[in-house]
RNA sequence: GACCUCUUGGUCAAGCGGUUAAGACACCGCCCUUUCACGGCGGUAACACGGGUUCGAGUCCCGUAGAGGUCGCCA
């Protein structure tokens, strides 16, 4: 049987990683096995819809390489593939759940239901529906439909015995009927819930693996009771583990954040591990690639995260995982997201990129402090590249270029080099003509010049050119030494801050 | 609170009854070197705990603890 696998999400927002990764899995277990890809949008919230969300979905989607088979802007067999386009088909099923007792209209209000919820929570229960509309007889459940009294359709759970499913990645889930709540499938406005739709949905596109986030797990039981009913045989499920992260925790409702005190007992916001999400302030996809991460490595990135492949390689594109890709490497245990393996994966794949390429995606951070008209961009890049984790460092990276840091004479001082406050003097002074007497103003002019004469100072490689860039940087750490800090500012700008440095340490004049 | 699930180094993770318990990130050290980085070499660091089963348990079973999820006319 061909494999038919689905993205749904709610068009709620943006992409955070988490959604990205469920996507990326479903859209690799389809090309793995042959089969097809489907995105669905599961709109039937109102109330949460935000215009535009459902462009952040086709937008990431596509520029991750995800490309679905099936979906709303694609078409295919099964559509239509929004499901607030698709109202109609929920309601006949319902009735034929309701024909069959397997569900029942319920008139209750929410007044009711948020009295009944807060005197559980008053009494520390859990809140569960009581089946009070399950007792209306037929003539009451015509009167209130008659009168037009709202109504929402529920699912009948039964009282006792055992649901379950199975599941790929935690084997075969049971529980107890009388645990189970009687779940509104069809709302008041007509709309399905998740809870409902998810399944006739499923059903209907013929879906073979259902892959989404492990929240479900626990009303998986009752989607099998749906499938029972109606008489069809469930999908394979695979239940994801969430991305985890450590970080503030804001609540929902409130929006206060949940604090706990410092060892002073000042208040601090609290760190807690909680799952990964946008609405608490965690990267989105977008985010991340505003940010200068590449595309190939926050995928390369996330597909490990809860997934293994089992061997020492760790580098993979997205053709070579629609090969490798299957169910029996996905973990069991919730994972953290860790920023820095990330970094480590961007750098990574920002030293493969060709230096044309490096260039083209350097070039927009570096404009934001320097002026390309006076740098030579092109040798700044060879020498920025093998130094990049992510693009978003660079504009810190070469502020130095562009303004000449304010920075401690202790800089000149450095063990390792034998550069002491009067080598360096020395140093700077013994290079100053050197620099003035170079005409042709190259890296290899400066080097051979700059070289041929250290020697003749008794002093060693370090104790001139660890000095010399301080001097024409400020920095302790450069992209590039002396001679490629030189070339890069010019021969004015260079003469120009090493004799400021050398005025400032009060070493002499010239003579 | 009830129910479900999970538990190998700081993090990602391999392992599927017999291993000196892989590998990667991070961290530390050394080498290379005109800084930093890259690269090379090396190092610190883990089977949550307690019972079983077994000749033998990280691997199987049961408890305990910790963590996560769910308990909406949200998905």
């Amino acid at each position: 049987m061909e494999v038919r696998t689905r993205f749904a999400p709610s068009p709620t927002g943006y992409m955070h990683l988490g959604n990205l990764r469920t996507a990326l899995y479903t859209y690799l277990w389809a090309r793995r096995k042959g089969g097809k890809f489907i995105l669905r949008i599961e709109d039937t919230d109102q109330e949460r819809e935000v215009p535009g969300a459902i462009d952040v979905i086709y937008n990431s989607l596509r520029i991750a390489g995800l490309t679905h088979d099936e979906g709303p802007d694609v078409g295919g067999p099964c559509g239509p593939y929004i499901q607030s386009q698709r109202k109609d088909t929920y309601l006949p099923y319902a009735k034929q759940l309701i024909a069959s007792g397997h569900a029942y209209y319920c008139f209750c209000t929410k007044e009711r239901l948020e009295e009944a919820r807060a005197a559980a929570e008053a009494k520390g229960e859990g809140f569960k529906y009581d089946k009070h509309c399950l007792h209306l007889t037929k003539e009451e459940i015509r009167a209130k439909l008659d009168a037009g009294e709202p109504y929402v359709i529920r699912q009948n759970i039964p009282t006792t015995g055992k649901a379950g499913f199975d599941d790929v990645i935690y084997g075969h889930v049971e529980v107890d009927c009388d645990t189970l709540d009687d779940n509104v499938l069809i709302k008041a406005d007509g709309l399905p819930t998740y809870n409902f739709a998810n399944v006739i949905d499923d059903h209907l596109m013929g879906i073979t693996h259902v892959m989404r986030g492990n929240e479900y797990l626990s009303s998986a039981p009752k989607y099998n009771l749906l499938y029972e009913a109606l008489g069809w045989t469930p999908p394979t499920y695979v239940h994801l583990t969430p991305v985890m992260v450590e970080g503030t925790y804001r609540d929902k409702k409130t929006g206060e954040y949940q604090m706990t005190t410092d060892e002073n007992g000042n208040p601090v916001k609290a760190i807690v591990k909680r799952k990964m999400s946008k609405s608490q302030g965690d990267p989105s996809f977008e985010d991340l690639l505003a940010g200068g991460y590449l595309v190939e490595a926050v995928i390369n990135y996330l597909v490990l995260l809860g997934w293994s492949p089992r061997g020492e390689r760790e580098f993979y594109t997205l053709k070579e995982l629609e090969e490798v890709f299957d169910l029996e490497g996905l973990s069991k245990s919730p994972s953290f997201f860790d920023m820095q393996k990330l970094n480590w994966f961007n750098a990574e794949y920002i030293r493969k990129l060709s230096p044309e390429r490096y260039l083209e995606l350097a070039t927009p951070w570096l404009q934001k402090v320097l002026d390309p008209a006076r740098f030579d961009f092109k040798r700044l890049a060879e020498l920025l590249q093998g130094r990049t984790e992510v693009f978003s460092q660079l504009p810190d990276m070469v502020r130095f270029l562009a303004e000449m840091p304010e920075y401690p004479a202790d800089f000149y001082v450095n063990k390792k080099q034998k550069s002491t406050l009067e080598s360096a003097a020395t140093a700077l002074n013994a290079v100053r003509p050197i620099l003035e007497g170079i005409g042709d103003w190259t890296e290899a002019e400066l080097h051979d010049r700059v070289m041929e004469a250290i020697p003749g100072l008794g002093m060693k490689n370090g104790q001139v050119l660890w000095p010399m860039r301080i001097a024409i940087s400020g920095q302790m750490s450069t992209p590039g030494g002396a001679f490629e800090i030189a070339y890069l500012l010019g021969r004015e700008e260079t003469l120009r801050r090493l004799n400021a440095a050398i005025e400032r340490m009060d070493l002499g004049s010239r003579e």
